[in-house]
DNA sequence: GTGGAAGACGAGCTATCGCTCGTATCCTAT
DNA sequence: ATAGGATACGAGCGATAGCTCGTCTTCCAC
């Protein structure tokens, strides 16, 4: 396998005058990914589209992975935020509408910032992020486990496990795929999300009668 | 958007001994695909491995991405050989195993070589094959959606469109999360793909009774 | 058996990459 | 006011990338 270089940022900038560098790095980076691709966004062009020198950008990333590496952390920030807060949120509800409500929070976590996500799945595994986004997932789907266990006398599934595995793994595909490939389905959000929906419950929820 | 490196082969081959080269070549970039990644895949060192000199890759292959479009080719046709022999033959079968058939197939082809699959997946954009492979999943997803309208009458989806792409994402997602990230859960092979039956089939098939 | 097309070769060009380091400027504690 | 750490600068180094082109070798139709 291919040998890892540092994804770390360097040094803490302290002063006001500094953390404005930080932040232009990151920014330019993350347009340059969005404009260009990974291929094209050299250390150089970064710091040119920053309006910071080269010298500089080496003070704060070591190189162009850690970069990469700061923009795809920034982006699963605002992700994670809204989606744990979310998966939070539904403890209390029916299973209809909380799977509802996942079903939408994964979609709209998608819709973040789509152009960036797409270059960002695509490139994740050789900034050799991938076990942090793998955690990200981990989370989602203990969470999305945590309420089929508090629901588990309502469901006909038996190892949660694997319901939640099956689930989490199935909602983040259909929303990837729906938003970055298949735009025209988002022209009714609405009838995807209740067909994910009834999808997610003919699985989880005993036939009724 | 970056611009796009040509992809086509340069020329045929038409002696016997330039197809071994040729062969050689793509052989030999899926082998340092796999081995050191796409980036570390400089032309030079696959004609090396190859054993072919770099001045006869470039006789046949115009570019980089060319070669990795070649490696990405010959492993889609022998995905989609498998997948479309399986999805015509599970026609006369009814949905409970047509279906089985279907998740099993997909876990097939995730493995006919999940270390390539895996490299080629994550590669793949950079190479602007995405349109290919695009056209790949729609095939599947076609193809599954006609099994679909043959039995419109056993099911309680009605939207089969919306279905069939909920349902090819879905086990194709699945599929393609076990065998590159839980390769544990492929101990059990069928626990996972009568879990996935179970799930799909509830969303399809009007409840019993 | 020979001429010309097909194939193979690899030194080496140009471009660009990631990155260092010596120097200049700014900020702040005293 | 000023010392000295923090910050910023950018010319330019060494490495390596993709790729060309002039030359040599092999194959095959006649």
């Amino acid at each position: 396998m291919a040998r890892k270089p540092l994804t770390n940022p360097r040094k803490e900038a302290s002063q006001a005058r500094s953390r404005a560098t930080v932040d232009a790095l990151v920014e330019a980076t993350a347009r340059i990914l969005v404009r260009d691709g990974f291929d094209k966004a050299s250390t150089n062009r970064i710091a040119d589209m920053a309006g910071v020198s080269i010298g500089s950008l080496y003070q704060y990333y070591p190189s162009k992975e850690a970069l990469v590496a700061a923009v795809i952390d920034r982006h699963n920030r605002q992700i994670m935020r809204r989606v744990r807060t979310v998966l939070t949120e539904i403890a209390s509800l029916p299973i209809e509408s909380a799977v509802r409500r996942a079903v939408a929070v994964a979609i709209e976590a998608h819709r973040i910032d789509p152009r960036l996500h797409r270059v960002l799945a695509e490139q994740i595994p050789r900034v050799g992020q991938l076990q942090n986004v793998e955690a990200l997932n981990r989370e989602g789907y203990a969470l999305f486990r945590g309420y089929l266990e508090s629901r588990r006398g309502e469901l006909r599934v038996t190892d949660l496990g694997l319901a939640a595995f099956v689930c989490a793994t199935s909602i983040e595909a259909l929303a990837h795929t729906a938003v970055l490939y298949h735009t025209e389905m988002l022209l009714d959000a609405e009838a995807l999300i209740e067909e994910a929906t009834r999808f997610i419950l003919g699985y989880l929820q005993p036939p009724p009668g």
